[in-house]
DNA sequence: GTGAAAGCGCTAACAG
DNA sequence: CTGTTAGCGCTTTCAC
């Protein structure tokens, strides 16, 4: 009766095919959604309770090798533990799953040569395709993947040259939001703490804030941009100190993104400066608990879970059907205002000024 | 010169012996570190040349289904989207690449259904091992696992059954700290929001608040503790307006978590108390942010990557020593004291009175 | 509708 | 030290 071997799952087709008086490959047809059809109904029924009876499931190393298909996609984000992440993972686990694909997760921490020792081991094991959150502007890595026709789609990060399908957000219209939040307030000297620019989301933050700044026609002397060198508390602290050297008429301070933001916090603390009584500011990426902060952030909300749910099917779309013909995916941002912005002090006093056009 | 195929890694162990002129079982013995020693220096010289040339890279599927080992771990996790996982599978992940492993990540929402497909993926993928985020008390899907001998280490949580070891900070340790710390402030009448009874964090964390109070010679009628019927904000909230009503004499309230203790802010702020002027409040885990709350809370650290590598290295000496040996490894957690917490109004006016014992 | 046979790419006895 | 051989468990033609 030795029926549980000592290690590993051991029940295999031929175990079931014997148990089910068939030859083994019908019971492989059995097992197989997509060849089950091929199967009278009394004999699959026969090999099914078989099946269950043994214990049995496919062995997916052995499945892989056969269709050349792993049925495991590779995910590379430069920082898991990062709010911003894991609701990604999420969508894209869920739909994942649910079409019996599962995944393997990298991070980077930013570091190229991890990035390239992930993206190996991917190819190792054969991937069915790729989540690349880590692309930057001509990625050199990215270039391998596509040429060998593996199918890559990016999130968050382009790599800007239209190779591969991205899922990002709009972070001009984002900036746009909070821009036109601020001069409805009635703010007409903004700052911007920008962050890095060799990133896709820095640099397109800072064009979206001048964007919008020349259509709210506000111009030279009426902004200014510090960039930050690194997506931190430490570095957004620094920043606005900067930009409040350079720029103290400044009645509101817009950071691309909330950790930025905190940072900005910091800045006004130690200055004495009240926010947002003597200054506006605003994040971006609507972070766990800044709506706890004193004050709550005003921040831009970012579909993160859709990004996930977006950059799977897009994948899957390209694994399963061919399909090539995926472009660009671009989701909208969302302003969520708290309490973090108010009219600027001079526009309170002089609220009763007629409004400009 | 037709050389890269349509899709997929062509490039087999056959080829490469062919470009390097030897058996293709001499290129699998180089490529293998185990046996690279067999080699000749300069045979394997050429073969690692003509791989490199060729961009080869074993494929991880055969390999697998060859020696029964995949080299893949499953994780499985209640909630990735929470601030307490992704620090985790940092470390996690950490040991596991340096050793040439990679994990498949599942995520459950704690629903025992998904836990139970995931389980099976798992099997079906020929995992080495598991490390497990969810196990309940009694835990059924443990116990086939178990039973097949499979190699697993439990994380967070135990099913307190010791049929496989665990990775698991001291809540009761933890707990300890926060009251002794509350008892040297002057504390003498504690509340507890206690996490859900039937997570074993929950449980520990209160048997952990009653045994401190005992030791303390704080008894009935100096405490009093409700329990949230979930781990979330909104829970802690309703949980902490029941405790002042039935315990109005509280000047401290011990949450089993960071959100538990949100909801208390929340709670306190809507009867309005301030904190930690007429109550202390104390949390758990030391999340992203709580530091900037107001008043930055006082919680209890864990370490969380720490926690990830423990699991990872115990489960890797069961999978590749067949280290059995292994028993629950239990780590220390660190108070960080903050702003909410502060001596108790009447201490404050006693603080001249002589000091007790 | 079901059986037979081949082979995915690799590793590991076993020979020499 | 290197070559030969078999086979991991599965899918998928091709026959019947």
């Amino acid at each position: 009766m030795r029926r549980s071997p000592r290690r590993g799952q051991r029940v295999t087709v031929r175990e079931v095919a014997r148990a089910a008086r068939v030859h083994f490959s019908t019971v492989s047809r059995v097992m197989n959604p997509a060849t089950r059809g091929q199967i009278t109904d009394s004999v699959a029924k026969r090999v099914l309770k078989a099946a269950e009876r043994l214990g049995y499931r496919t062995n997916a190393l052995a499945a892989g090798l056969r269709t050349r298909r792993s049925r495991v996609v590779g995910i590379i984000v430069p920082y898991i533990d990062s709010p911003l992440y894991p609701p990604i993972l999420l969508g894209v686990e869920e739909v994942l799953n649910e079409r019996g694909y599962v995944a393997i997760i990298c991070n980077t921490q930013n570091d190229p040569a991890r990035e390239e020792r992930a993206l190996a081991e991917m190819m190792g094991r054969q991937v069915d395709g790729l989540i690349l959150g880590t692309a930057t502007r001509g990625d050199p890595t990215i270039e391998a993947w596509v040429k060998r026709g593996a199918p890559l789609v990016m999130i968050n990060r382009t790599d800007q040259t239209g190779r591969a399908p991205s899922v990002i957000t709009d972070d001009r219209l984002g900036i746009g939001l909070v821009i036109d939040h601020l001069a409805q307030l009635g703010h007409q000297a903004i700052g911007h703490i920008a962050g890095p620019q060799q990133l896709s989301t820095g640099a397109a933050r800072s064009e979206g804030f001048r964007a919008a700044l020349a259509r709210h026609r506000m111009r030279a002397g009426s902004r200014e941009i510090v960039v930050a060198d690194d997506f931190t508390r430490e570095a957004g602290r620094r920043a606005c100190h900067q930009l409040l050297n350079q720029f103290p008429q400044a009645t509101a301070v817009v950071a691309a993104n909330d950790l930025l933001a905190l940072g900005g916090y910091e800045a006004l603390r130690e200055r004495g400066l009240s926010c947002p009584k003597d200054v506006s500011v605003t994040g971006y990426n609507d972070s766990p608990f800044v709506d706890l902060l004193t004050p709550p952030l005003t921040t831009v909300r970012i579909p993160q879970r859709e990004i996930g749910i977006a950059a799977a099917r897009t994948l899957l779309r390209r694994i399963e059907d061919n399909d090539t013909s995926a472009t660009d995916v671009v989701l909208r941002p969302e302003l969520v205002v708290r309490q973090s912005t108010a009219a600027p002090r001079l526009a309170t006093l002089l609220s009763n000024a007629p409004e400009r056009r």
